[in-house]
DNA sequence: CCAGTTCTGGGAGTCACTATCATTTGGCAA
DNA sequence: TTGCCAAATGATAGTGACTCCCAGAACTGG
């Protein structure tokens, strides 16, 4: 593993990092204008002054413009504030905190949220971009998971950490959707406690 | 509406029936030969003697190919039994002796389960399978959201139903790929027995 | 047997994505 | 500065899923 925060970057990095913005803010535009489905990859190239082959360099799908994290990102990982909380912390009750204190984080970014609604709103509106979502989220799945499971006490990949982690995902996925399609003033850190609410109580019989 | 399984289907329904399954009766030889992504539709459609226009005329995608239902539906669906469950049952106690109740009915036809596994398997391994999950999902989505929906009193498209759903529906999607890669003898109703003990305790901090 | 609908095969075309290769460009040391 | 290596780029050709369209064949009801 390299620390790459640490090193000075080179003309080199600087470039990429330019050229991979440059096709995002060539992408978007595009998005509104025509819909994601009718805009080619080709008119993205073209509009972002890259070649076909250089886009695909940079984003293995079309689908994966939508998934892309902001270069700045907000501060440490949900996971990782997952992993602070105390242990002793019932796991969905760790879980709202985690999240409540990511959202604040990422409140301070101003038009993150605003950003991360447009792109929910692609994944819920564009089948071939919803239909890449298990893919992305198999990343945080697998840390989700762990972090469960070392509260839960089972084993990573046991039946019972695997339908919880799924149901969690699931649950989330859809209220994210929905805040995604909601009033545009919608206040997602409500949703997140509604929908975890919703898990805790409704589950139970 | 019509009625399809009141008129006596006339010759043509008979040979739509049986292109149907020789698509499918192509297909899963060479899937298991040389796996699905290898396998070219045009490959299967001159192995079941039909062209390739009349391949997508049957399914849409290839991916559908492994979510075709069989063709004798294994009598009422989960719906169906969902539905003619005691309305004061709370809604996850319904879905399990629903799902106990279409597991012993699809346990009578001989090869049932064994194919359902097969295809979980498919979901579980082959990305582009399991990306089309939600979609086909979606049909089973609105049906499982209604009964839920009555048994709880809240709107169908309310942000907690929707959680619900999604959080059922999560966990059990997991609990399926578990036992299609499981051991071949594993019991798929004690998995999702103990599937649906985790959603109701583990979940209720 | 005869119309009218429906199903089929074939061909041409689009688009996402891959593989390959020659050219260019940044990084670095002599 | 010069020269060399590694990495990034662009052009080209190809594959495979999927769509559109059209002419002919097959089933249907009368």
């Amino acid at each position: 593993m390299s620390c790459p925060s640490l090193v000075p970057p080179g003309l080199r990095e600087r470039k990429k990092l330019r050229t991979r913005r440059a096709i995002l803010d060539a992408a978007y535009p595009l998005f509104a204008e025509q819909g994601f489905e009718a805009t080619t990859v080709d008119q993205i190239a073209a509009a972002a002054d890259v070649s076909t082959s250089t886009f695909f360099r940079y984003f293995p799908t079309k689908e994966d413009l939508v998934f892309s994290e902001d270069e700045a990102p907000h501060g440490p990982s949900l996971t990782e504030v997952l992993c602070a909380r105390p242990a002793e912390e019932p796991p969905l009750t760790a879980l709202r905190h985690a999240i409540r204190d990511s959202l604040a984080q990422a409140r301070t970014q101003p038009g993150a949220l605003e950003r991360a609604r447009q792109r929910m709103l692609l994944v819920a509106e564009v089948p071939s971009v919803r239909a890449r979502l298990p893919e992305v989220m198999a990343r945080s799945d697998r840390a989700l998971a762990e972090a469960l499971a070392e509260r839960t006490g089972r084993p990573v990949d046991s039946l019972e950490t695997r339908v919880l982690v799924g149901a969690v995902l699931g649950g989330f996925r859809e209220a994210l959707q929905y805040w995604a399609t909601a009033e545009r003033d919608t206040d997602v850190g409500e949703l997140v406690d509604r929908a975890l609410d919703t898990l805790t109580r409704q589950l139970s019989d």
